[in-house]
DNA sequence: GCCAGTTTTGACGAATTCGTCAGAGAGACT
DNA sequence: AGTCTCTCTGACGAATTCGTCAAAACTGGC
């Protein structure tokens, strides 16, 4: 036991460190959402309620922060769509699933959502992104013979960009119905995968969770989330 | 025609003008295709060659002169696209052509795609982007029955998003074969707007003219483009 | 309580960047 | 040639931004 508390003490540095760390990140997040980027860093340290000379702690420069907080983001997009979709047989339903709430959490969630499009792109092919998930779920129904698509790839670009041009859409047209919209486009891409078109109306009007519930249940067990600070 | 002369004088001066703004544009696309978009503005005038002040008399911010270098860029790929396909007739065609040839130019004009590429998504709605030029091109298709999906918007973002992903992918993977990643997403979204298979393959696959003569053709007749420096 | 190791902090001088402005230059008109 | 107007130009002072560093604060081990 003693060994447990020494080890938890040990760790309470590290914890600080990163408590540090995780505020500049969210204060990039804040300002890449604003699409504000080349502010001075004595405007990043202040929103994020640290002492100026820290971001030198953590950070080489600004775009190595604002990368950091790029990651951070889609990581946690692609933790939680995971965590929505890992008990699903269907790779049609996953996929339907991931895209139409991405669609939810756009509205929901604006800062993330904005910060992923900011540079979703760039990142498409990036470790992070969110094009190694959906290429392998997209790849999981070409192997089950579920989708008939020539190639994932193809099929993959088509997927992220509409991802992203939806999220622009959303918040470029808030009057719109979001979920009206975002099923449509999920069920288009369902029939461009092969899907049935009957079956595809079918799936992407099924009833969903609701996202604020979904995302409390998963926001507290993620790992290595910057976690709003509880004071 | 003393009248003429007199114009033809009158313009002289503006044409001067235009000149310098011109080569501002141009200098700030090279430098958004670098992604370099928070140098110094006398860094922005040396590229121009022209002098420090004049940046000031033909824009107030480098955020608007940058404005000005996409809505120039996007004007420039619309007109071209437009031009290459006024005399087609059938929807499927002008789509796959625009699409085709747009993944292309993505590989011969490499400066004009990353500075579409660095903004696209956020000019979609715009008046300037290609969105409302695909828009026009997805709902004649929807009119003429060509097309067989429910609602032209959600196919506009999905051609939309695909486009810019496509030309992401380009940049990112170049040992890829692009012109045929590119007709494989037209043959899939083809598919998607309900073309049947078979045609919507016969139609990705027909020979296409070189994308180097068209510019070649059609750069010298287009009117408001920022050109290279005749020196 | 004290020391060694780490992280945080903000003041400061150095360097960069900004935007103005007065003068030069080019063109149009008399 | 003279003058008027509009654009171009780059030097300059003002303002901003940077990155370092020595001191302070915190932590863990003794």
């Amino acid at each position: 036991m003693s060994e447990a508390v020494a080890a938890a003490a040990r760790k309470r540095g590290e914890r600080r460190k990163a408590q540090t760390r995780a505020s500049l990140i969210r204060a990039a997040q804040q300002l890449l959402a604003e699409d504000r980027t080349s502010v001075p860093i004595l405007e990043i340290t202040e929103l994020a309620d640290v002492g100026m000379g820290s971001f030198y702690n953590h950070f080489e420069t600004k775009e190595e922060l604002f990368q950091a907080a790029v990651e951070s983001a889609l990581d946690l997009q692609g933790a939680v769509l995971d965590a929505w979709t890992e008990d699903i047989e269907d790779p049609a339903e996953v996929f339907a699933r991931s895209f139409r709430l991405t669609g939810r959490i756009h509205r929901v969630e604006p800062q993330l959502s904005r910060v992923i499009i900011s540079r979703g792109m760039s990142m498409i092919s990036s470790e992070h992104g969110l094009g190694p998930r959906a290429l392998r779920d997209i790849t999981r129904g070409c192997e089950s013979g579920r989708f008939t698509i020539a190639d994932p790839y193809p099929a993959l670009l088509i997927a992220a960009g509409a991802a992203l041009a939806l999220g622009q859409a959303i918040h470029d047209h808030p009057e719109r119905d979001d979920a009206q919209l975002a099923d449509q486009v999920a069920e288009d891409i369902l029939r461009m995968f092969g899907v049935p078109p009957g079956e595809a109306a079918a799936i992407c009007r099924s009833p969903l969770p609701s996202v604020v519930d979904l995302l409390e249940q998963a926001l507290p067990n993620l790992p290595h989330v910057p976690q709003p600070d509880s004071a």
